[in-house]
DNA sequence: CCGCGATCTGAAATCGTTACCAGGAAGGCC
DNA sequence: GGCCTTCCTGGTAACGATTTCAGATCGCGG
C-alpha cells in the first residue's frame, strides 16, 4: 500500500518488545531477557508465554535499538583494497564464514585502491560502532588507524601491516614463500629468475617478498641469478614486455616469478602478446582458478586464503591478548602447486635445443 | 589501556551531542540541526561556535543513535548467491560505486548457493532496517521476499526473478546475449552446438538462457544443430568429459556455448583434460580476466557488470514509480568480444582436415 | 506603540531496547 | 518462627541522536 514514494525506505512502525510485554502480561525486561543471553534466568511458564506472544504478532527485534541501548552492535567491518583481486575474495569468503559462525554481521568496503576512500570508510565504519576492524590496508592512513586503535577498537590487519601501528596481523609467511618457490625453480634447473612486482608504494608484503627474493637469491649465488622488475601504475606493460623479450633471448633457462595474482595476469597477458607463454618458466603467489589452464599449467605459492580470514576473526575476538603483551604476527605457509609451467620446461628443454 | 579484553569492542563512551551544545553554549537540537540537512537554519555565530567545538572535541555523530529516532539507517544489504563468481564481484563492484555516490554504506551478505542462509541473511539485513536490498536470489524463498516486499521494503532482483514477486528487477538481455552468440558461432561456420549450464534450481536467467537457445536453434535449423548439457553438482564432470568427447569426435564443425562464468571454467577444465582446448570452438557468457589467455583467446558475450550494479541502485533509490504501476525489469545487452576460440576454428579449419 | 510574520533557538518527548536496582516468593537453617 | 540465600520478576532510567512544538527576538507596517 504505502510503498516507499520515489525514495528509500524508512524504519517502519514494528511490532516492539512493549507490545509483546503486553500480549503476553510480563514486563518488557522479561521479553529482553528471553531474547538475549539471560533467557535462563526464565520460569519455564514465562518462557513459554512469551514465545507464544512472539510468534503470534511475528515480533523481529530491532539490532538498531539494541545496539544504542546494549553496546554491542554485531557488526564487523572489513576494509579491502581491491575486491577485484581474488586473494581479497577469497580471504573475504574466511573472514565472512568465521563471522557467521560468531554471530557477526560483516560490513565490507572496498576502497578501490584509493587512501582517501580507505579513511572514509574507515570513518563510516566507525560511525556505525564495528566491533572490530579487519584491514587490508593501503598503508598510507597511518594517522586514521593509529586513532582507531588509541580508541581501543579491535583491529586486525591482512596481509600488509603498518608500521608503527601495533596490532594483530595475519598474512602469508613470506620469507617460506619465497624460498619455497626459489627451491622449485632451481630443482627444475632455471638459472635465472625475474621477479616481477607491483610497485611497492609501502606495502609491506610486497617489499616483504622482494626483500626475501634478493636475500635468497644471493645465497644461491652459484645456482640461481635474479633481477628485479616493478610494474607501473598504467597497464601498458610495454616495459614488461620487452623485458621478457630480453630475458628469453639473453637467458637459456629462465623464468618469471610473480609476486601476486594481478602481477601474474599481466605478465602473462605479456607473454601471450610475444606468442611466448610456453617458452619460459613461470611460477606465481597466488592460486586462481584459471591458474591451471594456461601456459600449461602455471606453478603457485597458494595462500590458504580461508584459513588467513578465518584467523583474522578469531584473533579480532580474542584480541590477542592470550596474555602476552605484544600483538602476534600470524603468518600462514604457501603451498607449492607444482605444475608444466615449471616442470615441463628449462634445462632439460633447453639443454636439447 | 583498557583494550577489549578478550573480547570485541563494546559502544565506547564518545563526545555527545550533549557536550558539544554545552561547550558550544547551544542546544542540542542546534548541533542535530548543524549535522543534518536543516543547516541552513541556523545563525551564522551558531555555525561558527558549533563547528569550532566539534573540532575542539573531535565529535563524530553515532549513526546508531540517529538511526534510532531519525529513522533513516543509510544502510543498503546486498545478498549474493556466490562470491567468488566473477559477475558476482563486478556487479557488487558497480552496487557498492553507487551507493558511495548516493551516500549509503553497503552489508554485503554472501549465501554461498545455500537457501537456508539465504533466509538468515535477509532476516538480519531486516533487523537492522536496511533501507533498500539488491538480492541476487536463489529463489527458493519466495515466502521471506514476499514478506520483505508486504513490509515495503525496496527491492532490487539481480540477474534472477522470482516468479509472483513483483519487485524491480536488472539483469542482462538474455535472448539478446544467445542470439549475439548463435549468430557469431553459425558465422564462423560451426554447425553443432552444445550448450552447456549449470542446473536451472528454478533460476530464472539459467531457464531463459536454455529457452532462448533452444527457440533459436529451431529457427536457425537449416544452419545449427543444437543440443544440452546440464552439470551436476559434484565436480566430477565425467559426464561432461565424456560429452566433450563424443561431440569431437562425432561434429564437423562442433562448438560448447557455456552459460556462464562457473561453467567455462569447468568446461575448460574438461577440454584442457581432453587435450582438446583448442580443437573446438567455445563461446561463453561472462568476460573473465582470463578469457583472453585460455584457449587461443575464450570469444564471450561480456556482460555490462558496472551497469548492472549501477542500475540496481539506481532502481532501488528511485523506487521504480516513475508512474507507473507495474515495477521495471531493466535488461542490459551482452556485448560480444570475439577471440580466437571462434574466429579461428570451424570450417575453414575442419575443411583443410 | 502595538501587532504580526519571519527567523532563529531551545526544552522535552521519543525511537526500541538493555542495564540497574529493588522487591517478592520459596526454601533451608538455626 | 525468623532470617538469609537463591531465584525470578518488574519498574525505571538510560543509550545518543532527531523531531515537535513553543518561545524569543527582530523588523516593519499600520
Amino acid at each position: 500500500m504505502d510503498r516507499a514514494r520515489g525514495a528509500l525506505a524508512q524504519r517502519s512502525k514494528r511490532i516492539t518488545i512493549h507490545e509483546v510485554a503486553e500480549d503476553a502480561g510480563v514486563s518488557k525486561t522479561s521479553v529482553s531477557r528471553y531474547l538475549g543471553e539471560e533467557r535462563k534466568l526464565l520460569s519455564e511458564t514465562l518462557q513459554t508465554r512469551i514465545e507464544a506472544s512472539i510468534a503470534r504478532l511475528g515480533f523481529r527485534p530491532d539490532r538498531i535499538a539494541s545496539s544504542l541501548r546494549g553496546r554491542r552492535t554485531r557488526l564487523i567491518g572489513m576494509v579491502v583494497a581491491d575486491i577485484t583481486n581474488p586473494y581479497t575474495v577469497m580471504m573475504m569468503h574466511g573472514v565472512e564464514t568465521a563471522c557467521r559462525r560468531l554471530g557477526y554481521t560483516l560490513v565490507v568496503c572496498n576502497t578501490d585502491r584509493d587512501t582517501e576512500l580507505e579513511r572514509k570508510h574507515l570513518e563510516v565504519l566507525r560511525a556505525y560502532s564495528v566491533e572490530g576492524l579487519v584491514i587490508n590496508t593501503l598503508g598510507q592512513e597511518r594517522e586514521t588507524l593509529q586513532q582507531l586503535v588509541e580508541e581501543g577498537l579491535p583491529i586486525v590487519l591482512v596481509d600488509r601491516q603498518v608500521e608503527g601501528i601495533d596490532v594483530l596481523t595475519v598474512g602469508l609467511d613470506n620469507r617460506q614463500a619465497i624460498r619455497l618457490g626459489l627451491d622449485h625453480l632451481a630443482e627444475c634447473g632455471f638459472e635465472e629468475v625475474l621477479y616481477v612486482t607491483e610497485p611497492l608504494a609501502g606495502i609491506s608484503s610486497r617489499r616483504e617478498r622482494v626483500e626475501a627474493f634478493e636475500t635468497q637469491i644471493q645465497a644461491r649465488s652459484g645456482q640461481l641469478t635474479g633481477a628485479l622488475l616493478t610494474l607501473d601504475g598504467d597497464h601498458q606493460d610495454q616495459a614488461l614486455i620487452s623485458r621478457l623479450e630480453r630475458l628469453l633471448r639473453e637467458s637459456t633457462a629462465p623464468a618469471v616469478f610473480c609476486a601476486n595474482a594481478p602481477v601474474t595476469l599481466r605478465v602473462c597477458q605479456a607473454l601471450d602478446r610475444l606468442g611466448a607463454l610456453k617458452d619460459i618458466g613461470l611460477i606465481a603467489i597466488d592460486e586462481q582458478d584459471w591458474s591451471a589452464l594456461v601456459a600449461g599449467g602455471i606453478t603457485t605459492l597458494a595462500q590458504p586464503t580461508d584459513a588467513i580470514g578465518e584467523a583474522a576473526m578469531t584473533a579480532l575476538v580474542q584480541g590477542g591478548h592470550d596474555g602476552g603483551g605484544e600483538p602476534s604476527h600470524r603468518v600462514f605457509p604457501a603451498t607449492l602447486k607444482p605444475r608444466g609451467s615449471t616442470t615441463a620446461r628449462a634445462k632439460p628443454m633447453h639443454s636439447n635445443a
